[in-house]
DNA sequence: TAACATGACATTGTATACAAAATACTGTAG
DNA sequence: CTACAGTATTTTGTATACAATGTCATGTTA
């Protein structure tokens, strides 16, 4: 645990909320690696908090699916199999599908304008280098469409699945080989949405999903030596 | 609230599950019903544990949208408008449609016969005129279905789902018009399945939703009044 | 009467104390 | 050396105590 665990207490939260986030965080970015235990006492002294913040914290963790706990073990940071990834990536498939074919109904002259601005904007960050970079641009593309869709509950499980693959899906950025290929597909979904080609679009995105499979699980692949 | 919340100590598990359950239970069941407040000492005293156990299970109650928190105020019961629904429907459409595809190529032939035998229990449910039976053989079919996807995700993201709209779906059975059209869907998708016709069984399985949705609307339209 | 202070009470937020279970450690018997 | 018993330690589970906030009723003033 290399952590640099800190609280963010800016915000008038509960600090059950704030610990969520925290360990959230952790997680997603690798701070906090899978099968590590979550000691309450432990995080409670790093974070300067009770356990009870923690314990809540941990719950909240567990429903999300970022933790799993063994009654009287305590919990532990949930990793992906391989199996595990293909079975998100096959829901993440069906309700990506089902985002551009809504958006395409939905979407307004805004959001069009947002998209083709964020599309640019991936463009750029491809060009500069910087990992986070590139992963946040092509966050804030795909959550254009998200939102298009006017549907919360479908934008909140979107970026659940998302979030469930982030720790390895920063890797598929590294290679700038599927850079090229990435922004084609942007593109193509882009202008798939704008002439509101709903099959097409459709197509587009399946492939733009299923072209990132392969790399994920040949990471996961790596992983699990 | 009229509820008789009880627990079921019989299991080994932390009280916060049995918390959990009883909870969640009883909001499914309509016991708790919507934007009734969840007050922790209440429920402690009610179901003889301390404040610590409750709030876990709030937490958990919270994430699985089966309870809202608003900091320093409480918990309600979470309940659905009519636009929730729709959103929630247009995603389980789509999984539902996922699962009976994914089905076609995974069932197997021991899952075949359990499905023809649900089918079948159904059908018997419908003229015991029992509503819980009802519910419960109609769960039954479509569980075998969820199964079968061999994707826990999958299946625990639809029964999320389900549940969701449990407390609205009963309603749809107490009409003996719909049990013919339900009983043909049922078989539809039964035969669909058997000839690994994905095309037919998707559009089957739409129509079984859709056929849900007026009906669950018409009520919730009721309610909020 | 309406608006607003004030204080009592209720409820949530957080920390801590104690109990119960799991784990690690130690030493002994075979 | 291994297997195992027994004990100490760690960790989780649960209850409780106290603090902070929110709510509601009461009464006062304009």
């Amino acid at each position: 645990m290399n952590d640099q665990l800190e609280l963010n207490m800016d915000a008038y939260l509960p600090l059950r909320d704030v610990v969520f986030n925290t360990l959230r965080e952790a997680i997603l970015r690798g701070d906090l690696v899978p099968g590590e235990r979550l000691m309450e006492l432990q995080l409670a002294s790093k974070l300067g908090v009770s356990r009870t913040p923690i314990r809540e914290a941990i719950r909240m963790l567990e429903q999300e699916g970022l933790a799993i706990t063994i009654p009287r073990k305590g919990a532990i940071v949930a990793g992906m199999t391989e199996k595990d990834m293909q079975d998100v990536l096959e829901i993440r498939e069906a309700l990506e599908e089902l985002s551009v074919q809504v958006a395409c109904d939905k979407i307004t002259e805004e959001e069009i304008a947002e998209l083709q601005k964020n599309m640019k904007n991936f463009e750029h960050s491809l060009k500069s280098g910087d990992l986070k970079k590139m992963a946040q641009a092509d966050v804030e593309f795909h959550d254009v469409i998200y939102r298009a869709t006017d549907n919360p509950k479908l934008i909140s499980m979107l970026n659940n699945l998302r979030e469930q693959m982030y720790r390895y899906r920063v890797e598929y950025l590294k290679n700038p080989q599927n850079h090229e290929q990435l922004l084609k597909e942007h593109e193509a979904i882009y202008k798939g949405i704008v002439e509101k080609d709903k099959d097409a679009v459709t197509e587009m995105i399946r492939k733009h999903i299923s072209n990132q499979v392969a790399v994920v699980k040949h990471m996961i692949r790596e992983q699990e030596k």
